[in-house]
DNA sequence: GCGACAG
DNA sequence: ATCTTGTCGC
């Protein structure tokens, strides 16, 4: 019988965290360029691939998520999908049925889910180059997490890709809080911004809270994942968000539970017959 | 010591 | 994350 308590776990989980973390980049550093505002609205409208300086214009952003079968907790289906900026038609989906052994430990998430989600990646860049992702969103936290390397940056420095964290919830850090978050957003001369810097204790800008459609009360919570910087991040969330959660993320969300509940009707099916 | 704690 | 029904509104 081996059971390492948890203590030893999270050391060093805390070292590999902190050898990854020298990696990290929090600033633009890509080599696409974001769309001209207008263009988006036009799904007709052509884009051109190139641009003058030979860069090409930010197209295919991948989103990323994991769920869990009700009727067995350790098993999960990694999802990867791949939209296209323009109609944000998807352009490309793939699933991995997993065994999760480790469990979920707050602060710790990508030790339970980044090993499925790099595997996805991997196989796409090897099969399906051409509708690889220029830009990753995450369904977790970037930079927004107590040691700040969270599950976007984690994936961002392991597979080399520019990644946006998407928290739902917020991770309670450096003194924010449900309420102050939520006195931040009621704050009369914040009221009409449609994001708000989350700030802490300490002065340091974790991310930005976004109320993404106008008439969501509860925001969604963006965070700097790797090679980009927190504006840039920002930009790019609102020009995805069809509803509260922004496209790539709710399409990987829907499909990979799709996924297993198709999975599940089988299973019934074959015991019928 | 107790509670809080992304997914 | 998952368990869960209806309900109000465009």
């Amino acid at each position: 019988m081996e059971t390492s308590p948890p203590s030893q776990v999270d050391q060093n989980w805390l070292l590999a965290q902190e050898f990854l973390k020298k990696k990290l980049i929090t600033e633009d550093s890509f080599i696409w360029k974001l769309p001209a505002p207008t263009s988006i609205c036009r799904a007709t409208d052509v884009q051109e691939e190139e641009e003058e300086e030979g860069m090409k214009v930010l197209r295919y952003i991948g989103g990323v998520d994991i769920s869990f079968s009700k009727e067995d907790p350790l098993m999960a289906c990694g999802t990867l999908v791949v939209l296209d900026l323009h109609t944000l038609q998807i352009v490309y989906e793939d699933f991995s049925l997993v065994t999760l052994d480790v469990p979920y430990v707050p602060g710790f998430l990508a030790f339970r889910e980044a090993p499925v989600l790099l595997e996805l990646l991997e196989k796409m860049k090897r099969n399906t180059i051409h509708f690889y992702p220029q830009l990753l969103m995450v369904d977790g936290n970037g930079i927004l997490h107590p040691r700040g390397f969270g599950l976007a940056c984690h994936l961002g420095v392991m597979a080399d890709i520019p990644t946006i964290g998407i928290g739902k919830n917020l991770h309670h850090v450096d003194g924010l809080n449900q309420s102050s978050v939520r006195q931040l957003l009621e704050a009369k001369e914040n009221n009409f911004k449609d994001f708000i810097a989350l700030t802490g204790c300490s002065g340091k800008i974790w991310g930005a809270a976004i109320r993404s459609t106008q008439g969501s009360l509860k925001p969604i919570f963006v965070s700097v994942g790797h090679r980009i910087s927190l504006n840039t991040a920002i930009t790019i969330v609102k020009m995805i968000c069809k509803y509260r959660v922004p496209e790539p993320i709710r399409q990987a969300d829907i499909r990979s539970r799709e996924y297993l509940r198709k999975l599940q009707m089988n299973v019934g099916t074959v015991l019928l017959q």
